[in-house]
DNA sequence: TCTCCCATGTAATATGTTACATGATTGT
DNA sequence: ACAATCATGTAACATATTACATGGGAGA
């Protein structure tokens, strides 16, 4: 429904990051956050896959079988890397989505230590933003608008009041451990 | 990625019970929710809505005007109420993403009272159980998850908590009024 | 053996985004 | 006059779901 912004591609690419997977572990992975942003279906999920493999970012690793229908394992290339480091770097849409913001968090560990720092910063403002509209809608109306309205602009702010809680108590045990190490644990990802 | 389980045209449908609205308007609206569910671009709003008066389920409202580009306010018909009660008797998936719940929560006074109750009862137990697993997770692997993997999963944590306690505040409330109003107040949407 | 879960895949179909185009209205 | 915003629409394209099909391994 939404431009998801960050495509099933380069949520696999940054799972594959941790460690080579099939695309059922993709899925069961994906499963347990599916609270937050779904699941996508097998229909989709292979197929991504495939288009990976296609494309040389992702590689079909071991896995010694003999079987037609075994486990496959993705692995993620050196291109695949640089694809999702290139993708990382471009700026995320102003009105991102929830979802979108998972999705990128899921892939935290790709980022410099420094970026993500700013990533959050950025999300923070954001929902800082979208949370002052909520509340302004919410009284705008007033009696205007019907209680089930209220029962999701509600929602929608005690959300918000906990991701920026969230937000907050997460900035700042990074800011305390990264003025330390800057210049030497700066990128978990830039070259090597 | 997900599915939406409830689809935009459900949720015009929704939007449509409260007051006629143009897209311009749904879509204003949706995008003050934005941050929870995204907000559907004009090329899937404006081909939804025309399939909706094709379908006969919402209608064309007055709107004197002689311009070919000119506002277009839809009001909803019966046929169209009552494929929306339709949706709303058929039961949610287990998985329910965020997503597909703050959509049926927009739709909530489309709800009889007490379905409304068991909705969100029903989110409860789903809620409880994702921070179970999120929970579950987070430990079962511990070290040996990366910690951009335990970002994402403290977020879902803390977002699962605070929705928790939201729908318990929220079930208070509801079900201080609905013992009182039983069988009169009963139906909001049930018949007329 | 039978069932359940693991595991992968494909084709038909639905739905969505992107990029474009048109034109009215309002404020400066 | 001009820019910004309101307002609708379409076509090409990308992506997703659904429903199906295949087959291996584990345990009752």
């Amino acid at each position: 429904m939404t431009a998801s912004s960050v495509s099933l591609r380069h949520l696999i690419l940054g799972l594959l990051t941790q460690k080579p997977m099939s695309g059922y572990d993709i899925k069961r992975f994906l499963k347990s956050l599916s609270w937050l942003i779904g699941s996508p279906s097998f229909g989709s999920l292979y197929p991504a896959l495939r288009s990976l493999l296609r494309d040389g970012l992702v590689v079909e690793s071991g896995d010694p079988n003999q079987n037609k229908r075994a486990r496959r394992i993705y692995r993620i290339t050196e291109a695949g890397e640089g694809a999702l480091r290139g993708w990382i770097n471009q700026p995320v849409a102003p009105d991102a989505s929830l979802k979108s913001f998972v999705m990128r968090l899921v892939l935290a560990r790709c980022f410099p230590r420094a970026g993500l720092v700013a990533h959050l910063q950025q999300r923070r403002s954001q929902v800082t933003m979208h949370l002052a509209t909520l509340e302004q809608v919410n009284r705008a109306a007033d009696d205007k608008i019907e209680w089930g309205q209220h029962l999701a602009l509600g929602y929608g702010v005690t959300l918000a009041a906990a991701e920026l809680a969230w937000l907050d108590s997460t900035l700042n045990q990074l800011l305390q451990s990264l003025p330390a190490e800057v210049g030497q644990e700066e990128r978990v990802f830039s070259e090597s």
